[in-house]
DNA sequence: TAGAATTATTGATTTTTGTGAAAATAAAAT
DNA sequence: ATTTTATTTTCACAAAAATCAATAATTCTA
């Protein structure tokens, strides 16, 4: 266990690593993200200060996401012990994935957008709406453009 | 702890009961779904044999989904007690959870259906086409339209 | 087994989102 | 401060999937 220092771009994990370490967020901002085999990436998750980052594998296998600093950052590094996690914690998690699937499925992208501003209204101001149009699973224009109609629909009164 | 032998169709858990329970899939086929505002279900869950089937959710609230019995099961009920439960399940859970998060970002509605063949190939058999719709979130239609396409470009060598 | 009910397919049309490319803003770096 | 770089917005067009509606096929059930 170590505590690091990491400018902002620095990528603490590519996917293929066999890395066991977990990451807890002291200050600053991590992002975990998937690229796909045409080069689009994929935010899975954004991880303010008191978050942990690690990918979901077992011990032994490549890890499928990279993890890199947002902003600069204070990281706790710790060596994996799944066995060792509170099983509440890892509840939470999936309660937390149940309701990302569920959205994923039924809701429309500005609707997606809507309820990640309710749900991470601090993590907004934080990063480029590129990425949380990659959060969101939709192309940056047309996050742009879901937003440029709400604001045009809100001011008619639509 | 009990087990119950309940007749395809069945509702083991209503969207809004707060209930503490673990269904563990003795025999038969359960499935765990949420319904939107439209009246839309969505699957988020197949559990074949020797699969556990609970919501998600801290022990006092309401529950999300409902669970079903697909096919005629015996079921073996447990009462919940998440921090009991070995962490690597859980931990096992989220890496599913993730690797479907990042395909219902990046994949088409073909990519993920033929994902779904190769993954649970037991299941197609067993379950009506529109619930793997549901399941990958895409109508019916657009599942049937997809199979047609995917079997009329293979014929051609396309 | 006949009739009813559900499920699957197909087609025409609309809506949503993606793509490619350019212009406008904003941020970072020298 | 000015240039470079990255991000966001906008536009025209294409593709994917939803919707609506009708039929075909299947399964259930009396």
């Amino acid at each position: 266990m170590k505590k690091i220092s990491i400018k902002k771009g620095t990528l603490l994990q590519h996917k293929g690593d066999v890395n066991t370490m977990v990451y807890e967020v002291e200050s600053g901002l991590l992002r975990s993200f998937s690229i796909d085999a045409k080069g689009k990436e994929y935010v899975f998750l954004f991880a303010p200060e008191g978050w942990i980052v690690a990918d979901a594998i077992a011990p032994e296998e490549a890890s499928e996401l990279f993890i890199e600093a947002i902003e600069d950052s204070i990281v706790i590094v710790k060596e994996r012990d799944v066995s060792s996690v509170d099983p509440i914690v890892l509840a939470k998690r999936i309660s937390v994935l149940q309701n990302r699937v569920i959205r994923l499925m039924s809701a429309s992208a500005i609707e997606r957008y809507e309820a990640f501003l309710k749900t991470y209204p601090d993590i907004v101001q934080r990063v480029p709406q590129k990425m949380i149009a990659s959060f969101l699973g939709i192309t940056p224009e047309a996050l742009s453009k879901a937003k440029g109609d709400k604001m045009r629909s809100s001011i008619k009164g639509i």
